[in-house]
DNA sequence: TTGTAAGCGTTATCAG
DNA sequence: CTGATAACGCTTACAA
């Protein structure tokens, strides 16, 4: 591998020249600037970025930090993010933390070693500001850290919930059951609170439905569905807190021989791009996962920016915990009917 | 951020005493182990890794370059990779290249200039030793050089499209089409070598079969099919050259009231997650992603070993050239079934 | 307009 | 057993 000592030799001039030609700093005759390129040209010399990093203290990487990249929404999500990261330089070190609080902890402090300028995290877990350390560029995805100042771009839950309910209970179901994630993610408790609230609004006593907690997944979707399935009183639809539990609540139901929407409806969230091609359809609540990667990598790279600003001023720049919510929409395609009876 | 320094003087001795005992390395005696712990501990100080890989010219990370994320093939086997890479102490950074080979080259460079210690490369591009670059350890996934010496880990794709396509042909069908990948991709065109093989041997002239070549996506599937559906004589099967595809197809047959697999089987290639939950289930040729990941991970660390070891010997090491084959394997659903007449 | 040298945070070689 | 000191590849005052 070529150094910029191996350019300069080559050009005949000291390093720091060639260094200023390869930033465009400073002045550089025309002539020496050519011998320059023509080195660095001839040598398919590129400068280590790790380096440079080092001198900077900056690493034009970002960290994203995800629970679950085999759920689709993850990977739209990363599509999004590194199209925007890209797009102003920087490169993402996606991490799969598989769920796990440790497996996240150790990401983030490997991130941090590495000198990621900032990292946006979706976490599953329980999120605290110890567990972030200190001062360092974080967004939360789609998590909100619950009153705490941290900065965060997220959908509003509980609006969505609500809407995908309200939409069963003006087809006229009165029996809704609800496959909700995890207990203390606030995503889960934001869309059961919706689902509560709508329900409530019909006049339905929410405290009669059956609501489900598990993890965001698949299996669970099938463990779920099979319990309500086998209950005494079966819903007539179930409200599932992620597409990925609606999948499997789906391919229950066809295990079983029930059928959908007909004997049970059901309703997703997320809109993933399979959600399209379920058979039937799945009728969710769409999030708008493109923007909110551009969002999210917006807000990191201004408080990256920011930062880097008021070093020299000397504090470390307030933090400001803002948060941005995006609106979800109902999508209506044919998991949903009218009540059998 | 606390730095080496700042750890040795908290402890009153020297940074290599430090380094001494992070590394492990060296004699260091009880007491000022313990010194330095307790420094390190009370700093919440973490060696720099950007200084370290700098110092021994590896950075401990790798390089996962895909063609589409939004393909649930790539996170699975994001997710292997990461599983492998993760279990050996290493980091991967996942790019995206969204199929333009502009961006994998970009991302080529970048990784490059990070230092990172080798790449897995699944590139839907033509392949060139040139973009490579010299000798940086790279294997391939999922994609051949052709003839040349470059290593890689891959499935059998002929074996596993002609396996499928004489499945179709023991059901019964005689009209058969291929909704294959890019015409100039290694993995699409041993497919379609597997299922002219398989009609070959089925006494059916491939040449008289159709065969449309498009990119590896749900779009294609969908255009596909719609191709096939309106023209004069339509295939009784038809055999798509990856899931992606076979769900576009079988999107377009709902859409277009055609019923699948009455009036026209479909078969797909890679058993993404979402194939047996689709309606009705795919029938496809399973991949064994989680192998590939694995075997291409540790490959590329052999290598890795391998270069870092010759190094002082002199040359560069030969250039060995390796691929692992590994097999597919049919999975029969409930997309395939006899044909109508 | 260009070169010298210090420094980014570590590790490693060599003396002591 | 421990401490200077020279790298690693690059940027950037500061001189010249």
């Amino acid at each position: 591998m070529p150094t910029i000592k191996s350019v300069a030799k080559l050009a005949g001039v000291s390093v720091s020249t060639v260094s200023r030609v390869l930033n465009s700093s400073g002045y550089v005759s025309a002539k020496t600037r050519k011998l320059v390129m023509d080195a660095v040209a001839k040598l398919d010399f590129r400068p280590n970025h790790v380096a440079r990093s080092l001198v900077h203290r900056e690493s034009k990487t970002l960290g994203l930090i995800v629970p679950d990249i085999a759920n689709p929404y993850f990977p739209a999500l990363a599509r999004s993010v590194e199209d925007a990261a890209s797009a102003a330089g920087y490169v993402v070190i996606l991490c799969n933390s598989g769920n796990m609080e440790e497996s996240e902890t150790r990401y983030l402090s490997w991130l941090r070693q590495r000198m990621v300028d900032g990292v946006l995290l979706a976490s599953t877990n329980q999120v605290t500001p110890e567990r972030l350390g200190q001062d360092w560029p974080v967004v939360l995805l789609d998590r909100d850290l619950e009153g705490l100042n941290v900065d965060s771009v997220r959908v509003n839950n509980f609006l969505g919930a609500q809407e995908a309910v309200l939409h069963l209970v003006a087809l006229g179901h009165r029996k809704i059951a609800h496959l909700a994630g995890p207990e203390n993610v606030t995503t889960a408790k934001e869309r059961v609170a919706g689902f509560r609230a709508a329900l409530a609004l019909a006049g339905i006593n929410p405290d009669d439905q059956q609501v489900i907690h598990g993890p965001f997944s698949y299996e669970f979707g099938q463990a779920g569905m099979a319990q309500l399935l086998s209950a005494g009183e079966v819903p007539t639809a179930v409200f599932c807190a992620n597409d990925m539990i609606a999948l499997g609540a789906l391919k229950t139901c066809r295990e079983r021989g029930v059928n959908v929407p007909l004997e049970v409806s059901i309703c997703g969230f997320d809109d993933i791009f399979l959600a399209e091609h379920t058979d039937p359809p799945l009728t969710t609540v769409r999030q708008p996962i493109y923007e909110m990667g551009q969002a999210a990598v917006q807000m990191l790279l201004s408080r990256i920016k920011e930062r880097s600003q008021k070093t020299p001023s000397g504090k470390p720049a307030p933090y400001r915990g803002e948060t941005i919510l995006l609106e979800p929409q109902l999508v209506i395609r044919s998991t949903c009917s009218r009540p059998a009876n």
